[in-house]
DNA sequence: ACTATTTGTAAGGTATAGTTGACATCTGAA
DNA sequence: TTCAGATGTCAACTATACCTTACAAATAGT
């Protein structure tokens, strides 16, 4: 699942603990994340949909056809 | 995690086992997630939204303050 | 060059999402 | 009433999300 976490983090001159720490997971969690590793839960996607204060899928894109 | 897959299943007259199929997950994964005893992952958040054709979060309530 | 911060990654653990197969109950239709 | 479809739930399993601790490599500052 690719995501713009990196590119908002940047906008905000947020380090990837920084982001962890608002987000409530590890540092590892936001890193995995960010390099594709794993996807977040659902949950975990809402508080990032919320603190970036944009909908889920203009963050996540599962790359399907539209 | 609330949903409202109950209710828009109903609006299809869908069992849990014609969205299962749909959404390529066992009948007692559906079942899981409406009862609310699991959340879904990310993934199937999406094949979710895109099947019902609306938001993530018009569909999931995470249940945190607006 | 030295140092502190950041990032990537690994091992080993716990918790949860999803699987198949099975079973009990309920509801609607013949 | 009998029977099929629908739902809820259980067990045992696999896959993955997230955890802590730890270490190496890259980056930036002084």
């Amino acid at each position: 699942m690719k995501n713009r976490l990196k590119v908002l983090r940047a906008e905000r001159d947020w380090s990837q603990a920084e982001l962890a720490g608002r987000l409530d997971v590890s540092r590892q969690a936001v890193n995995a994340i960010e390099t594709g590793k794993h996807d977040p839960s659902l949950p975990l996607a809402f508080r990032i949909s919320r603190l970036f204060d944009m909908p889920i899928e203009d963050i996540f894109d599962d790359g399907a056809r539209p």
